[in-house]
DNA sequence: TAAACATATGAACAGTTGTTCAAATGTTGA
DNA sequence: TCAACATTTGAACAACTGTTCATATGTTTA
């Protein structure tokens, strides 16, 4: 008997296979916390909301917190967090800057996310 | 001129256009609520961990605990949030809950986040 | 029924998060 | 250079989150 196949739940004769085929297919720490880093930005409103107006237009910063009714600096503090993700780009234009969509999966997440909760 | 151009970084000339393009696209405010819940289940490592394993099997918990080595109460607890989403559903045999994949959705935004995050 | 096993649950704790407020930075035009 | 505007930043605060620990619930078998 494997080191692994430790006695769980009267199973443990898949227990090897099982945990064979996870250390195949399970990426590595690292990848698995930028994953929820990136998933961490979709979950909150605020952003969720940025992002759509995105969809549609190149906006600045106050076209932002006006469309959405919240101060500058909230917006600010968003928008700094999703252009960390790389989800969004950011282009100054004299005393504005321009925010637009700075990838295309981001359509896709957030359809297949829509999706689901519509169901 | 409309009651929401109100004067913002020179660019109001497009603002009555915006604003009536966010308010036909975007969704509403319980959608959106929803949205983001659903993407802070994908915002945790563990769950993601939890996620991984269920692509290739259907498992009980204590050998989901086993693999990730952490204790069956965390993983319960995360399993908790994951059902409530509707991301896994569970099928008790005696003792043991397996639980599975509840949707196809999952992939494909892991899938997306993942593609995001290598690039 | 009692004991052993598998899972679920509630309280508690440290760590994290989103907004606000005040202040700083960067840009333009007078 | 100065004033006005657009944006960014840092600190602070309440609200939320994931794990642990102790305990409860559910199931099987002796």
């Amino acid at each position: 008997m494997a080191i692994n196949d430790v006695e769980c739940c009267d199973t443990f004769q898949t227990h090897e296979e099982l945990l064979k085929i996870v250390r195949a297919k399970m990426p590595d720490e690292d990848m698995l916390y930028d994953m929820a880093e990136l998933f961490k930005v979709f979950g909150d409103s605020t952003r969720i909301r940025i992002l759509y107006i995105l969809f549609e237009a190149e906006v600045c910063v106050c076209d932002l917190a006006q469309a959405l009714n919240m101060t500058q600096s909230a917006i600010s503090h968003q928008l700094k967090i999703l252009k960390q993700s790389k989800l969004v780009k950011s282009r100054r234009e004299g005393k504005s800057v321009f925010y637009s969509l700075a990838d295309s999966h981001v359509r896709t997440i957030i359809a297949q996310g829509r999706e689901h909760v519509e169901e």
